[in-house]
DNA sequence: TATGAATGAGCTTTCATTCAT
DNA sequence: CATGAATGAAAGCTCATTCAT
């Protein structure tokens, strides 16, 4: 294993300011870099800690890294658990709640999105294997909310799971952008939000608009 | 830039075979182990050529990255292009002919298509610039296949652009499994054949079978 | 040098457990891993107290080495000088007493006489200078010993100093492979009584048994 | 393992200056400030090559100090073996044949002899293991040349083992002398010499002289 | 052309020691 | 007195790249 359960204990133990300095030092470096790439040197400086006790509390860059994924994938399924509506049945409001949701966690931690894709530069099987049952927390949520959606309010030429898939990749895409440049959840988030409210207006029966 | 014209030429001027065995090594070991973990020591190991010759062609372990990305590029889009017709209207009929080219290419370079996916775990900017204008190339000759496809030939609950995705999703699905235990073009086709025939039977419309 | 009085005198004030415990915890550490190896961090756990605590104590690292080696040999070297008899001349009854002593010293501090030869695995300069004063305190009880034994006592095949330095192996033999599973002071004396009640027999003149 | 047989042949194809070179650093080195307290630094640097190069024939610290112990051993005790003769039998003149091929030896790698003594500084329960068979090798050279001594050309007051023993102690007290301000074969063998001359002129019988 | 020994900067990691609480 | 989080220098080791042959 890449972590245990003391060193969870141990950090949370900390000031939850430096907490999250640390974990946004981590996040940061791992989702500019990737894993390899990633140096623990990049991590204390973003972090503003000592070299030493990043290993203080991880053990290791993986752990570090696992330590991170975890507790991104939790933090942000469960923002979006708690903050989406699970009645919605309309496509493009339950979007836009799962984006207002986002935007909340990722004006705490911003690079947390781009951070859990990270995991995609990973080769190291421990690693891959460490952060196996946390990889689907938050696709399982977003999963939640389609199922609820009434794709009959849709209008005949749109179709849903393809707009759904759309959504996804094109989040994806401005993400990418985003982050190309800097970091800053506002902005992301107005991009999404200009584009869920195009589509709506185009892809949405009048009668539920 | 990662590599210029001159390498090509002497790369070019080597016997085919040595060619091939120092490209099937590249595709091998980036394929393997994502970019950054991938060693030029593997790399010459797997070539059966010294570490002395891969600089000597490539220059740096990124230039010969690109070099075989583009070569890969160029060369399975080729293939396809070549093979594949280009008035087919059956979507299956029209994704056997795609598998059945990428088999032709896949028994010369086992590990190119994986290979190309690889560029997901590169995070150096320089090497995505050299090989942004070919990580289209594939995408593209597949897009052209899916344009000229009848969706009306598919029976009424079968959704062409889903079916699609699904393909496209399976494919990768199958090979990330084949490419787990061994490389093997035969049971990577057969797979694939048998998941499309199974399809066929089931979404094509009786008077297109 | 590596420790002063100070020290001393600030140790010796606390709970004659706490200090026990400490000194069991440095003399473990050292015993099993050697000067070098041994970690604070892996002392203080042993003997249960902070990190913080052993260096106020005893400064750094060497100073808790040449205060416990400085303890254990005047230690060992008083229980032995204390509980022998100083007019026994019969080689294997004197033999007895000594081992009878050690395993007083043990039952309280088993892995001193380990603690003691981990000096050989010393490199530092200051250490060694500042325990030199200590090396010879329990080799010289022991020497004392020997001087009051009477050989003649032995049978003619017999050869006194062979046997000492025999039963010096022997013992340390018995100590490596005791030590090597478990720290057991009973389990030492049995070994060793085992053994001196053997060569008594063989090797005392009839008369004197 | 801490090294394998492709690291040998490897090393044994370079100049046999360098193999030498190498050698000397690591047995310098490690002979002076045993194994933990050694480092990588200090001994590329007394043996005039790079970091990387130790690793590219190595593998690790630990991969060094046992291919130069298992090639000392081996060195040592075939210098030996060559070198004493099979019938001597006084023990004096035995001794010094013993004094005269090390000489040789120590010419040539003059921190052989206190390199081997160094693994009394390891505690590395892997390395201990793995050059196991080696520790043998030179005392069991030196068993062979003492069974074949006469002690009845001694002098009654001659004690045969024990003056073996005594030598091999006052042996090793004026290596250790020696060691501590220099390195210096012939200093060493002049010592020895003149302690051997010494003895032999006070303990054997004259008729043997 | 072809080799692989050689390099050394830079990486991850360790650990004795300090110090605010 | 007691804690353990925090430090950072230094360790062991990696690896893309160079170069003499």
């Amino acid at each position: 294993m890449c972590y245990n359960q003391s060193m969870n204990e141990r950090f949370f133990e900390m000031k939850k300011e430096k907490q999250d300095r640390m974990l946004n030092g981590i996040m940061k470096i791992f989702a500019i870099h990737g894993y390899q790439k990633a140096s623990t040197e990049d991590i204390v400086k973003a972090a503003g800690v000592s070299k030493g006790l990043l290993f203080h509390y991880f053990e290791s860059k993986a752990g570090a890294y696992c330590f991170a994924y975890e507790y991104s994938a939790r933090f942000l399924s469960m923002q979006l658990e708690k903050n989406i509506s699970h009645t919605e049945a309309d496509l493009f409001r339950a979007m836009r709640k799962v984006e207002d949701a986002k935007y909340v966690a990722l004006k705490k931690y911003p690079y947390m999105q781009k951070f859990l894709l990270s995991i995609e530069t990973v080769t190291d099987m421990e690693i891959l294997k460490a952060v196996e049952e946390y990889r689907d927390l938050v696709p399982n949520v977003l999963q939640d909310v389609l199922q609820r959606i009434d794709y009959g309010r849709l209008t005949d030429d749109a179709n849903g799971p393809v707009l759904t898939r759309t959504i996804e990749y094109i989040t994806r895409g401005i993400m990418d952008c985003t982050l190309a440049d800097r970091m800053d959840a506002d902005g992301f988030h107005a991009e999404i939000v200009a584009f869920l409210d195009m589509m709506a207006a185009k892809f949405t029966r009048p009668e539920y608009l």
